[in-house]
DNA sequence: ACATACGGGACCTCCCGTTGCT
DNA sequence: AGCAACGGGAGGTCCCGTATGT
């Protein structure tokens, strides 16, 4: 009883793993519960017992494992990198990667929830807020910590995150991941004329 | 006489418009042809006569409708203004507007389309990526004629669109148009300095 | 105007030819205008035009269309036969040379019809009726000049029209010529039977 | 509990009924879910549950509810006749009977949705052959019962089959029993000759 | 924790008939 | 004679949420 507060069974956890990449290729509305059990292989009946509150709260849960994922990886980016301009490059390789190996069928699940919402949905919509959030805050803490002052800091995390999803939905729709490339490069060269002033100013 | 090249009659022409603004809100999916034949005040029996092709050719007509309008007017942004950069606030500047007083209902209709298909309409999918490639190229002319050559205006071009397009999806998300301003000024202070640089190179 | 009494028209015949053919394919209700024009290139104006009357008239000109082809082929088969069985083997070999090479995909256009009407369409209904009337008075003529008298001429003639109904259902189902071949030779055995004994009677 | 193995819940059952009955009187297209619902008092939500595979999957197990029946009163019919031409008798007197207390309303259901399928459902149109093929099995044991070798009982039964419906197509169009009867007799008449030759022959 | 079944609604597509304008 | 456009309706499919038994 007590331990299903955090409701992590086996079956709950690859719905929300399947609702995740679903969600990637089609997007909220575009993925049905029938989908989700058939490709998840997990039972019919299980819907209602671990979401009860219906496809919103598993929206919500895979918003937000989809956020987790995304954030464990840039913070691996930015401790594994010598700067933070390395570890934006880092990131969108690995992403233009996948896209590539995937036949761009897949793209960011928080951006396909947050564009595919209504606003009977508003619970939904602050999640995705929140997970974009989380990705600038992450980024923004590496920034500081190359000396980049905060609100500066900021608002670089903020553009570099969407520069991210504005070019991952570039690439998408023209399979190929030269906008991708193309941003990277722009942002790498605003955080190191960033890194730079801060570091002279000191 | 003269409008029936293009074949639009007024219908017609309502129906596209109201489908453009439809996408912008509740994307494509999200967008039945009862709410359309409602606010458009156009009747359910033109809808196949209109668009044989089904959703899939209203969806092209309206996204190649709203890509021909932000392209006359990010056109019209570069004519006025005295620098790239001045274009590019001009044109962020009216989409925060226009966000703010709107309530943050509408975004942007290639985006939302671009984002709620699946492989079985590769056409629109098409579409959308040409959309997104006219905006790219006005903008990288308005660079060009700055002094930035061709493959780095090119770049340039597609960074500020990624850019718009992502901090659009954010400052819905969060209701807020701080994104958007943020930003904006991160990508004027870019096409700046390549500005300088291309004029000091001359 | 006087001609346009029996409006035949070149496009009239056009569209009477072509929706033969697809009731004999598809049925009654599975013919389309819209399959109707494309496949005859006839102009979508001209439907209102000649068939005012709406799609029950042009269903009852076609299937006196159909009616009138077979009745012609059967007297042909009539005429050049040394006699009514053998007239029979003719017709019924004639047909499955047709089934065969197109593959099973027409049947009967009068029965297609016939079984897929509902009861607010009996004017097509008794069309249809005539139309085996017609067949069956051809045969019965055919074999009362072979000597069988009439009331068991009428009956003999109807049993051949729905066996030959009946085996080119069987037939199209399942894809085989076999139930046709079989049952025309135990109608051949029937008919040479009774004028055998309408000869020895005499 | 016992009733689970076929998977046939009452809802599915009277379903099932409901069509079998309107495919007779309305054909395949000619019924709708609609109608279906109404007069069987079913939920619409149990469409899909019942029947997954949608339309065609319901005229599957319409088609062979409505084989299952015919088949088992041809079997009584066999052993309850002291020969197989009282059988058919009994067959085609029952049928007319039907047909002019239903005034001509209900016909055969197979027949009508072999006749009212396109290419794309193969499935439903093998459906069909089977029940044909069934009926003519069951009528080719009892003729071989009666001393009829093998391929004549089978191409006799076949010549049975194919009379009854064309007859019964004939009867329908013409709102008369006529064609049943007389093509009836005809039958008898072949199958009583046939018996007879056998056993002289042996 | 799972499974079968219900229940109503909405979706997109397509159809057929009619109306004014060439 | 021909045609674009209108107009309403119904077709089949699918979805999401819930209820009832294991």
């Amino acid at each position: 009883m007590e331990r299903s507060v955090t409701s992590d069974s086996e079956t709950r956890r690859r719905m929300i793993e399947a609702a995740s990449r679903l969600f990637q290729a089609c997007g909220y509305r575009g993925t049905s519960w029938r989908q989700l059990v058939r490709e998840s292989g997990t039972p019919w009946g299980s819907i209602q017992h671990h979401f009860p509150g219906g496809k919103e709260e598993l929206g919500i849960a895979a918003v937000e494992h989809g956020a987790g994922l995304l954030g464990q990886f840039l913070e691996s980016c930015l401790v594994h990198a010598s700067s933070p301009a390395e570890a934006l490059r880092t990131w969108f390789a690995a992403t233009t990667e996948l896209l590539e190996s995937q036949d761009f069928k897949y793209g960011c699940a928080v951006a396909a929830v947050a564009l595919d919402i209504d606003e009977s949905t508003s619970t939904l919509q602050s999640t995705c807020s929140k997970a974009f959030e989380s990705w600038e805050g992450i980024l923004a803490r590496g920034l500081q910590n190359s000396g980049i002052p905060q609100p500066r800091a900021q608002a670089l995390a903020t553009t570099c995150v969407a520069g991210f999803e504005g070019s991952l939905l570039l690439s998408r729709a023209r399979r190929s991941v030269d906008p991708m490339r193309q941003t990277a490069e722009a942002l790498c060269e605003l955080v190191e004329q960033a890194v730079g002033r801060s570091r002279s100013a000191r």
